[in-house]
Order: C-alpha cells, then structure tokens, then sequence
DNA sequence: CGCTCGCACTAGAACGTTCCAACGGTACGT
DNA sequence: ACGTACCGTTGGAACGTTCTAGTGCGAGCG
C-alpha cells in the first residue's frame, strides 16, 4: 500500500513529486519540503497531514533535483585501486564493507572510482568533485608521499585521510592506526613467551608505515634492554622477499622470532620454516600485521596485528560531517589502538 | 593551466558553467550543450571555438543538473554485505574492484550501500532508485532463494545480476560462473594424477549453486565409471564442518582425494590432513573453489578453481548498457568458464 | 488603540542542465 | 521563381527541489 508507482495516462511510469504532495496535502511545496528538512516548523496537524499524503503517494524525494539546489550529493569519493592478487592485504576491503556501514548511519553513500593510473594523483579526483558528483573523498593512500593528499589540499577539496600525513605541512583531518603500538605488543607478547632474540622484517626505508612499525618492535627490544643489532631487514612486501629474508637472518642471526611488518611478510617466513622442517610456534615464533583472513585459516594460525577499520571507519565518517557541515578545516588526528590477535605461530 | 577555479567577488570560489562558456565562446547554452553530448553537430570551427573555452575556463558538467534534466545518474548500485571474517571468501571483494574498472569505460561509477537488512530486500533498493540516485543495481546474491531479484522485477527495476535466477520464472539479464565445469575439471585433473577414489564436499541440498559445483564432480566421475556413492558430504560453509566433514570420509571412504565446493571447506580438508600428519598433495589432494588469495600464500599451495571475476564484470556492465539504452529487457544469460589453478596441494 | 513581534505558511526565483520548437540561410528539385 | 528540405544554431521551457523574501494573523505591550 501507498509503494504502487503513480500511473500516467500513456502507461508509463513516474513518481510522485513534491507538487503532488502539496496538492493532495492542501499546502504548498515548501511546507513538504519543510516536512522533511525542518519537521519543528510545522504545526502538528499540518505535519500530520503531509505525512499522510507522503506515505499514501509513496513519496522519495528526488536526489538529483535536492543536490541540484542544495550543492552537494551526500556521496563520499573512494579511490579503490586494483586488486592486488600477490599480497595478503584485505585491509582495504575491510575498509571498504566498514565504510559503507558507517555512512549508512550519516545518510551517506560511498562512491567507488577507479585508480588505475597513478601517475597522475588528479586522475578522476577532480572530475568527480567539480561535477559535484561527490562531496568529499576519502582518502586511503597517503603513504606512497601522497601526492593525492597534497593536491586536494591546494585545490580546496574536502577530504579525510585514513592515514598519518606524513608529511610536515599536511593540514588535513586524518584517521590512522598506531603501526608502532601493534609490534610494540606482538613484541612484548613474544617476549612473554620467553623470546629473546626477536627478529624483525620490514619494508623499505621509504616507506613512513614501515618505519612507524619497525619503531614499535625497537623500542621495546631496547625497553627491555636486549640488542637490535643485525636482527632487522628491509625488503619489498611479497612472499618470496619474506622466504629469503628469513632465511638470511636464521642462518646469521639465530632469532627464535620474526616480527613482521605485514601477513605478507609473515607468509613468506613461514614458508621458510617449512622449508627447514621447523614449526610454527614451537621451534620459531611469527606475527604479522593486518590480520588478514588467512591468518586466522592457516593451520595453526598466524598471530597478527588487527586494525580496528570499523573504528577507523566510524570516525572518518564523523570527521567528515563536521568538515562538510561546519566548514572549518581543522588538521587534527586521531591515532586507534590496533589489538594483537594471538594465535597458533608464537605460541608453544 | 585553465585549472583553475573561477573566483568570484567575494572570495569564494564557484565553478564556471554552460553560460560562462557560451558566453565566452559567443554561442548559446544549448551549442555548447552539443558541442559535450553531440559534436557532429556543429561546424568545425564552432566546435573549435566551444572547446577551447570549455579548455580555457575549465569547465566539468555539473552532475546534479544533467542527472534532473536526463533523469539518471550514471550510477549502478551494489549492495555490500558486511565482511565475513571466517570464511576465505573475497569474491565480492574482487568482483567489486573489477567492477568498479569495468563501469569507468562505460562512464558509470559504482555505489554502494549497505545490506544490513537481509530481512528485508527492498531495503536500501527502493529508496535509491526512486530519488534516482541509481540507474541500476548488479545483484550479486541470488542464491539465497533470491528475494531482490523478484522485488525488483516485481518493480520493473532495471537490474543484471551475477549468479543465474533458480527461480525459473525470472526474467533477467544475468551473467555467471559456470561452476559444475569448475568442479569437473578439479576432479578431471585428480583423475589424470591417478585418483580414483575423489570424495565431495559441499554445502546443503538448498544451495543451488552446490548442488551445481557438486554436479560437476558427480558428472566426471560417472563418466568415467568411478561410483560416487558414500563418498559425497553436505556441510554448512565454514572451516569447522570442512574438517568434520573430512574426518568422517577419511575415516568410512579412505578417498585419496577430495573436490570442494569453496576455499573455506578446503582449508578444513587441509587442517584434518595436518592433524593426521598426512601431507597435501602426496599423501592427499585437495581442490577448493573460488582462489582467495591465501590459496596460493599457503606453504606449497591450494589448487583451486578461479572465478573470472574480471570477465563477469564487463559483461555486467555491457549488459547494463544495453538495458538502459535499449530499454529493451531480455531475459539472456551468459555462462562463463573458470579456470582451475593447479598448486601443491594437488600434485604428488 | 496602534505598534511590533513571532508563528505558520506561501509565492516566486534560482540551481545548471537538456528538451523542444523554431529560426535564418543555403541548396535543391520542379 | 517558388516550395521544400536540411543544416547549424538559438531562446525559452522544463526537470524537482530549496532559498529568499515575504504574507496574514494573533498575541503582547506601551
């Protein structure tokens, strides 16, 4: 009742509009609109009776006409880069469902576009928002230097990043995970369980995340007074760099645990503990960082830093009322608590 | 250069529109209207001259106006379920990136919304298309009975689903994964490693889509004079049942393989085997469906069968297209051809 | 009583685009 | 020479909503 689509005379369909409202509520379209916008402005009768006339129509109002006039689409940009088939990261699809749950909840819609080219940081960024098709973006990859970031700031985009600013001059909201603070407890958990020669396998200098990681594991190894030295490596974020990583440092450095700056990394070295017939958890303790689903499906199963993206999300959201409602750009953070999922590979 | 946003008096920036640029290029609106939507209809040198101010003054169509005017909006909505963090499916989460580089070459883009409410189907679908936020929606969950696919039939909304209608009165475009030549070829590949005893396992009698993988398996082993009787089971979808499941055939069958209907049900066979001390591939093969990505980060590999989720969207998409210029709906469908990806698990 | 104020509501304009009907001009056929 | 057709272009209306400036009316106050 009240959802039938309103018939015209050639039999074509079209919805019913605000007009149509007005007219069998007997006030004008500004009262209709008012009843949705600004209910407090009515008297109760009247708004009784729109309401009546809404649900009997079966009224929606028509988003284009809304953003048309109001400037601005309650759709929120994000950049989804292909997937990436090779490295064990869901992260970012996790985002992804936790995003479109969090915005459900501001009345926002997420759109997704595409990321294919990423020399050019602009690509598709500045279409969509001068178009007016979104009203902000959400930003996930600003590790890489960022150049998207740096470019919506100039350009006066509103946005929020998931992700440090990692450079000095960033003014921009952002929403990120404490790196440091997850190998910080993978390390003091292995360290519980009596390691003590804790190895560590990064990434590349270059990279800020990595380095924000690697700190983590540093400075609790020194907290605890035992040595670093010749017990880190930095190499790419694939499974082979993580075999052959863990097998230099087994043979030069004897650790009796890998702390790992990814599950992609922390696959590789449990690859080259099978290889060497040692077991997980028993001869050698691995954690890993992202926990990505197959952590969890891995015999045994891998330990791992999680990322509370629900959390991430839910913020980013609210940053980004407050930045497209209140209109002051205000560059303040929020660093989450990532937790350490225990499992099967550090413990005997 | 011409990047630039146009300034007006009071310092806040707005964007330059059709009457900017028909003003500078010295024609009206609708010229330069056909100059974006209908080049062949202006003389070359009023073309010229309409583009290089479209160029100099950095003009973007304004969405929201060309979406009221046109009524679409260029968008196709997907409806995202929450993540499933225990089981190793990310099918949606590919499909969804191929999706997302399938519509930019048609000029769509991708919205999600929430799918919250299993309950009710029409949630989140009605809403959108009758504020014509969406032009369309890919339905990508069909097989639970499928209640969306009828309500939106039901309300002549435009729609292509990935996954076949079961029902058999549906009346839709659809393209899907040919999942009983998937199944067949794991078992084909087990027959050719010198397996005769393959044991099955799926999911319950009510899933269409097992009862077709498993169809696959049952097919191939006919074919070639293998019985199959005692050797199949029917488990819910998660790790747990896989490794029941696997226990009980190991124990009443002894099948030297086995064929499962999802990546999740043969990491359950691989965990038994790992309990057991039998080693996957020499001692026991195991297949599983849908290539998430730990199939090939686990040490030595699962063998498994690999959606062209990539191929799935295009044809999506070009479907889509044809729906919505042609308005014509015709319910066709195109069965598309997995591939099966040969890993350690199944090779001695 | 007259004035102001606030309440509940309204009429018209505006947002920026595309659709529609029509324009003047040239080319063609009769 | 005249009607017809087409080409390139134009001005005005329309899409459905919200913004702006107001209207009528009753209450409160000097």
């Amino acid at each position: 009742m009240g959802r039938e689509l309103h018939r015209v005379q050639d039999g074509a369909t079209s919805l019913p509009t605000l007009a149509d409202v007005a007219a069998m509520a007997g006030v004008s379209r500004q009262t209709v609109s008012n009843a949705l916008n600004n209910p407090s402005l009515l008297r109760a009768d009247t708004l009784e009776r729109v309401r009546a006339a809404i649900a009997h129509l079966g009224y929606t109002p028509n988003r284009a006409a809304r953003n048309l006039r109001t400037k601005s689409s309650r759709l929120i940009g994000l950049r989804l880069t292909p997937f990436a088939e090779d490295t064990a990261n869901a992260t970012i699809d996790r985002f992804v469902h936790a995003l479109v749950q969090a915005t459900r909840a501001a009345d926002y819609h997420v759109l997704l576009f595409d990321g294919n080219d990423p020399a050019d940081p602009s690509s598709g960024y500045d279409d969509l928002v001068r178009s007016t098709a979104v009203d902000a973006f959400v930003v996930t990859d600003t590790f890489k230097g960022s150049p998207q970031a740096a470019y919506l700031e100039d350009g006066g985009v509103p946005f929020v990043a998931f992700g440090r600013p990692w450079t000095p001059a960033a003014l921009h909201p952002w929403v990120d995970v404490d790196g440091a603070a997850g190998t910080s407890a993978a390390t003091a958990h292995l360290l519980a369980q009596g390691h003590t020669r804790i190895a560590w396998i990064g990434w590349r200098k270059d990279s800020p995340i990595g380095e924000d990681r690697r700190a983590g594991w540093s400075r609790t190894m020194h907290g605890h007074g035992l040595p670093t030295t010749g017990l880190a490596s930095r190499v790419e974020d694939c499974v082979a760099s993580g075999v052959e990583a863990a097998g230099v440092l087994l043979d030069e450095a004897r650790p009796t645990a890998f702390v790992c700056a990814s599950d992609t990394l922390a696959t590789g070295v449990l690859h080259q503990l099978h290889a060497r017939g040692l077991r997980p958890g028993r001869d050698v303790a691995v954690t890993g960082f992202d926990d990505a689903p197959f952590a969890q499906l891995l015999p045994g199963g891998l330990t791992s830093v999680r990322q509370p993206v629900e959390e991430v999300a839910v913020q980013v959201v609210d940053r980004l009322g407050k930045l497209l409602t209140h209109r002051e750009v205000f560059a303040s953070g929020t660093l989450l608590e990532p937790t350490l999922v225990v499992r099967g590979s550090s413990e005997r």
